[in-house]
DNA sequence: TAATCTGTTATGTA
DNA sequence: ATACATAACAGATT
């Protein structure tokens, strides 16, 4: 389910249901999710409790006893609380033990990756520290992106986590929408108004998002909580209907191998 | 039916 | 520095 609004509704989620849980066994069915080393991983989250869950980007952090682990959810990556003995299903590739229940990881695409590790190792044994900066974050201004924006398409580079951190394929046509900019126009022929507008809109998409628990388009819900603002999209899954400003038809096309929404009429020229 | 394409992502290689 | 392939799988399309 993972964009920034999806991540930040499975914290808060995952928060009601494991928050001062102790993990006490793990089983780990496919080693590709695990990006830290195996052994260490399985022999030293055992024994250790959740004592806080934040996000930075689309990264879930998980904090431990002595320890952070580190999720993020790629493409598909869902997690599920089960009772312990239901049946391990096909998709489920970790799964972590606690006292009277499981909380399982679900990928179908096995694309997800975990991390454990030490305090203070976050940053440096993890991909935290190539984000950009948060979308509220008030470094994120009109001169920030000027330096960050150069001559690819400005879908792209809403893209590029390290830039702005949390924007993935469904909230990026949607804040170029609401800016009224082509997703082909190169970042660094953007206008002060047009990046602002981006700055802003941004925020706004995001905020809506995480307001409305996600977007759930190819996946169904994890945790058990769908979103909803797949209702709320104004172009993204939108090709062939008429635009809700001024009644053009949405197109579809490719920016960089990612489908991309668009209004020809609002959002001309690149 | 089978082959091909597509996809809420990110990284490594060329 | 930018484009492309790759990871692995299901569901839709040709």
């Amino acid at each position: 389910m993972p964009e920034l609004p999806e991540v930040e509704t499975v914290k808060e989620t995952l928060k009601k249901q494991i928050l001062y849980k102790k993990i006490k066994n793990i089983k780990i069915l496919y080693d590709g999710i695990i990006a830290t080393d195996l052994d260490f991983f399985k022999k030293n989250i055992i024994n250790e409790e959740i004592l806080n869950i934040t996000r930075k980007g689309k990264f879930l952090i998980i904090e431990l006893t002595n320890y952070y682990l580190v999720s993020h959810l790629r493409m598909e990556g869902k997690y599920f609380i089960k009772n312990i003995y239901d049946p391990i299903t096909k998709h489920e590739h970790v799964i972590f033990y606690f006292d009277d229940f499981t909380l399982r990881y679900h990928d179908t695409r096995k694309f997800g990756k975990m991390y454990l590790v030490s305090k203070n190792k976050l940053y440096s044994d993890t991909p935290l520290s190539k984000l950009g900066y948060e979308p509220w974050d008030i470094n994120l201004n009109i001169n920030y992106l000027k330096e960050k924006f150069n001559n690819i398409a400005i879908k792209t580079l809403l893209l590029d986590q390290s830039i702005i951190s949390g924007i993935g394929n469904i909230y990026a046509d949607e804040i170029l929408f609401l800016s009224k900019i082509n997703p082909l126009k190169k970042g660094k022929d953007l206008n002060d108004e047009e990046l602002d507008n981006i700055i802003i809109n941004t925020r706004i998409v995001l905020e809506q998002g995480i307001k409305n628990r996600g977007t759930t388009i190819h996946s169904f819900s994890s945790l058990g909580v769908e979103g909803n603002n797949q209702n709320s999209l104004l172009v993204h899954t939108r090709e062939g209907f008429p635009c809700t400003v001024c009644g053009e038809i949405i197109l579809k096309t490719k920016v960089n191998g990612r489908g991309t929404y668009y209004c020809p009429r609002c959002q001309k020229g690149d």
